[in-house]
Formats: structure tokens, sequence, C-alpha cells
RNA sequence: CGCGGGGUAGAGCAGUUGGAAGCUCGUCGGGCCCAUAACCCGGAGGUCGCAGGUUCAAGUCCUGUCCCCGCAA
């Protein structure tokens, strides 16, 4: 199918080169203009766009979808069917009809659960015993499509942010690869969605990963992994942002919650307001990531203080 | 040229006004002990990111360069 792919970052790559591993013939990839990043203010290309030119692909980076000429440019290339993975612009109903098959989005998620911006993260924060991704035809609405099918993963015990994004990315580019063959061949069915029993996922804001000491053991522990690597949890010792990276659930010691225990040089544990947390890899700020062994051998923490 | 922290032994850190490279852990050897990841004694291990410069003398001061990281985007 002549395909014309949009996703900006590094979820939609996977689903990318699974299009044109199934030999789909992928017309023009679009994705968010380069923006400036990292610390020296640096031009960065998109992870799209660096895949899709190392394919040796045209690229598209339209400032907005809905400005004028845009329609007509994507036009110009008759797709049969446009992918749609976390692109980052809404598109304007007459885009959507565009393609003879219309549009159609991946989604990490089971929806009608966890619409909108970060659903990874959300769904292991939030304790979810299973993720997946959809694949849907895309309306107007946020995410409210119907779904042309949808693909189960049980989430770890040790999930993480991460590797939870690595398997569903995966998954992702297989379930859309599937589900543009049934659309080709007439087999695909669509199912809408139960809207009421949706929910949504908020974009993740750095701010949401400061750890209140107050909540369970488990609930932050669920937060750590959620939110790893990025925007990772974190909390504040001797006035530096100290970054949680692993921890794990322990029995309370009894303290006031924030208290650190130091029960050997090679521990640090933290009460919670049920349970408590031994931390296994942190970094403190302008550090490097390391195992909490290491970081206890080079900066004190003693027994009793309170982070 | 967005702001800032840092590159010193395998790991994590200290190193004061420039003047013989240290600490903790690990490692190797020995000792103590019923025993030990505990304790004691001893050893090995570093061109101090790289390149220049100032100086009698540079980890320490100056210049340039590479790399890592926090914030902000």
């Amino acid at each position: 199918m002549r395909v014309i792919f949009m996703g900006t970052p590094d979820f939609a790559v996977p689903v990318l080169k699974a299009l044109k591993e199934a030999g789909h013939d992928v017309v023009l990839v679009v994705s968010q203009p380069d923006r400036q990043k990292g610390r020296g203010k640096k031009v960065l290309y998109t992870p799209v766009k660096e895949c899709a030119l190392e394919y040796d692909l045209p690229v598209y980076q339209p400032e907005k979808i809905k400005a004028e000429g845009v329609y007509e440019e994507l036009a110009s290339y008759q797709p049969d069917v446009m992918v749609v993975a976390a692109f980052g612009q809404i598109l304007p109903k007459k885009v959507l009809e565009l393609p003879k098959y219309g549009c159609i989005n991946v989604h990490a998620s089971l929806l009608p659960k966890y619409r909108g911006a970060a659903p990874i993260q959300w769904a292991v924060i939030n304790g979810e015993e299973y993720s997946g991704v959809s694949i849907m035809q895309m309306a107007e609405g946020l995410d409210t499509g119907d779904v042309i099918l949808q693909e189960k993963l049980k989430i770890a015990e040790d999930e993480t942010g991460e590797s939870l994004f690595d398997k569903l990315s995966i998954l992702g580019g297989k379930a859309c690869v599937e589900a543009l063959k049934q659309l080709e061949d007439g087999s695909a069915t669509f199912t809408s969605q139960d809207h009421a029993s949706s929910s949504y996922a908020k974009m993740l804001k750095k701010d949401m990963g400061r750890i209140d000491f107050g909540k369970d053991a488990r609930e932050i522990e669920r937060l750590i992994r959620g939110l790893y690597p990025w925007p990772s949890a974190y909390t504040t010792l001797h006035q530096k942002t100290l970054k949680i990276f692993k921890a794990q659930v322990v029995s309370s010691f009894g303290k006031e919650p924030g208290t650190i225990l130091r029960p050997d040089k090679d521990t640090l544990i933290l009460q919670c307001g049920k349970d408590a947390l031994k931390v296994l890899e942190v970094q403190l700020e302008g550090k490097k990531r390391m195992e909490i062994q290491d970081f206890l051998r080079g900066y004190q923490v003693e027994d009793g203080e309170r982070i």
C-alpha cells in the first residue's frame, strides 16, 4: 500500500520500521519540526526523521498540520492510508478523510483506557495488571476512533516505563502491519469504544516525579518504575536533587516518613507512610547514575537523617 | 555562544595559600576466631580526561580541546 507515515518520538520508530519490513510503500514520512533540544540548545532531528533518512524516505515537517497548503501537499502523494504513531498534532477532519482507507493510529494502551499522551507510564504507575496496544481508525476526538485490533500484554513485576515502552512499540509495529493487511483484504472489523469507561493519561511533567514519602511504599515504588528513566522520581537530599531509579519495598521500621535508616554500610532505607523503601539505584545532581553501594562509598548519609 | 556541576587506583570520593598523590570499598597475602560478608596486619594497583603554557616546582594557576551529568527548553 502507499502509506504516509506520521510520527515523531522513539515510540514511532519501530512502527515505521515494521511497515518497511513488511514491504509497504512508504511514500512520505511526516514528523514534527526539528527543535532545539539538550544542553547546548542544539537542533536535533526527531527520532522518526532520523530513521526515515536511513531508509532514504522523503520527510515533511510542517509547523502546523492545519496550515495552508499542507493538505494539498499530503494529497499529492495519493496515499492509500495514513499511519499515525505518536505524531503530536491533532489532524483535521479533512486530512483524516483524505486516504482511501482513512487514517489509522497506533496507541499504547488498551483503549478506551488511557487515552492521551502518556499511557505507558501511567499504566505502570497505577499498577495495572495488563497493558497493550490498540490500532484504531482515527476519528476527530482524541483517541476515540473505532478499534480495529488490540494486542494485550501482561505488565511484569519489575516493569519500568522504559521496558514497557520498548515492548509496546515493537508490538505496535506488528499490530499495525496486521491491521493494514486486514484493511487491504477487507477482513477488518471496526469496534466502537465504550466511551463511558474511558480514562485519560495526562502528559508527564517533571514535578510529578517528586516523591511524597507519606504515601505507601508500594505506590512510590510504582512511581519510580513508571517514570523510569524519564522524567524519573526524585527527592531532595542535602538541598540537592536525588533521583531514585530503583528501589524495593521492605517492611516498616517505625519512624517518621522520610527518615533514613542505615543498617549497614551498603544499605539505605527510607521510611514511607506505609512500609519502607530500600533504595537500590540513584543519581545525585551533577553526578552519574550509580548503584547505592557506590553512592554510599563516597557520599555520607547518616542513620536517622530526614530526606 | 541558555544556566550550572564534574572528569584523581577496579568503584565512589578528598586533595587546604602550587612544594614528595590520600580515604572508604573492592582485590591479593597473612593473622584472629567454632565461624564470618566482622575484626587486626601487610601488599599490589594512578602518564591526576587530552594538548599546550606560566614556574625552580602544577592534581592545584592560564589557554585550548574531548567526554559525562543536573536544570531549563
